[in-house]
DNA sequence: TTGCTAGTTGCAATTCAGTCGCATCTGTAT
DNA sequence: ATACAGATGCGACTGAATTGCAACTAGCAA
């Protein structure tokens, strides 16, 4: 069975020529590490890991790159409670939107797919003829081991 | 009809009575400033409105009682799709949770209730047993005017 | 009423994420 | 190979939010 093609790896690359939108070695190295990263990096980790593919990346291509990213609907901005400041998470946008929850007392992060999620939206659309370019639901609570 | 307790003038004070957490005339002022907003101040804003009931107030004061207004689940913090720069907004939490929607043309800022959205958080709470605090569902796309 | 003290405040300095201007460099179309 | 629009690195900068500390004060107890 084929992953869905958001999650092939070098797809964000594939994006950008299939666009036209230029590839340097700098934005490779980027691309690369949002493609492979398990989860939720903010852009002092990604600069991290980038640095580590290509040394001359830059804090500031960084954030062009994100921002680029952004614009073109390729990744989420997350800041997860701000359970650890006030810095923004990112991730790459899958196939299907999903919650955050975040556990204020352990700090682990959930996620969670639901079909009444997408029927708030589908409402949303509709009721208040509102066209959903980015959404975002994160919830602060605590999670099942923490409740006890 | 009388107003749901949550809207009444003075209510956040009468909170802090009760909780037995000390009033002081800074803090009076700003809670004043958050009752009767009509919606979505950031901190520098609720800082110049707080200035003119009581000038002695400091910007740090205006963070910390947002901070304690926080963590007493008073006030809900947003930041509106990050339509303007970084900065967080504040509202009082009503008794009903509504979904923020900002126009990324206009800058329009729209609230939405929802049973859907009442439902998702009940069904996060029983299927992934986590006990919600606070939830912050923001879209950010184009309003009705806007679409078109 | 007075005095006590834990909690609060103002101020200035600081932190920290993110942005910008500009000279230089480079990917890509020709 | 060349040209040039667009991307980069660097350092300075911005703006929101936090902090350390000395001075102040709300609220309580005597």
């Amino acid at each position: 069975m084929p992953l869905p093609q958001t999650e092939m790896p070098g797809r964000l690359q594939a994006y950008f020529s299939e666009r036209g939108i230029r590839m340097t070695q700098q934005r490779r190295a980027i691309l690369r590490v949002m493609e492979t990263a398990s989860k939720h990096l903010d852009a002092a980790q990604l600069l991290r890991k980038a640095k580590k593919l290509d040394p001359q990346v830059d804090r500031s291509t960084v954030y062009r790159t994100l921002r680029l990213l952004k614009r073109q609907g390729l990744i989420d901005e997350l800041d997860l409670m701000h359970l650890n400041g006030e810095k923004h998470y990112y991730e790459r946008k899958l196939n299907r939107d999903h919650i955050h929850m975040a556990c204020l007392r352990c700090g682990k992060i959930m996620e969670f797919v639901s079909d009444v999620f997408d029927a708030l939206k589908g409402e949303v659309e509709r009721d208040c003829r509102f066209h959903i370019v980015v959404s975002r639901l994160e919830i602060g609570g605590y999670c099942a081991a923490c409740s006890k």
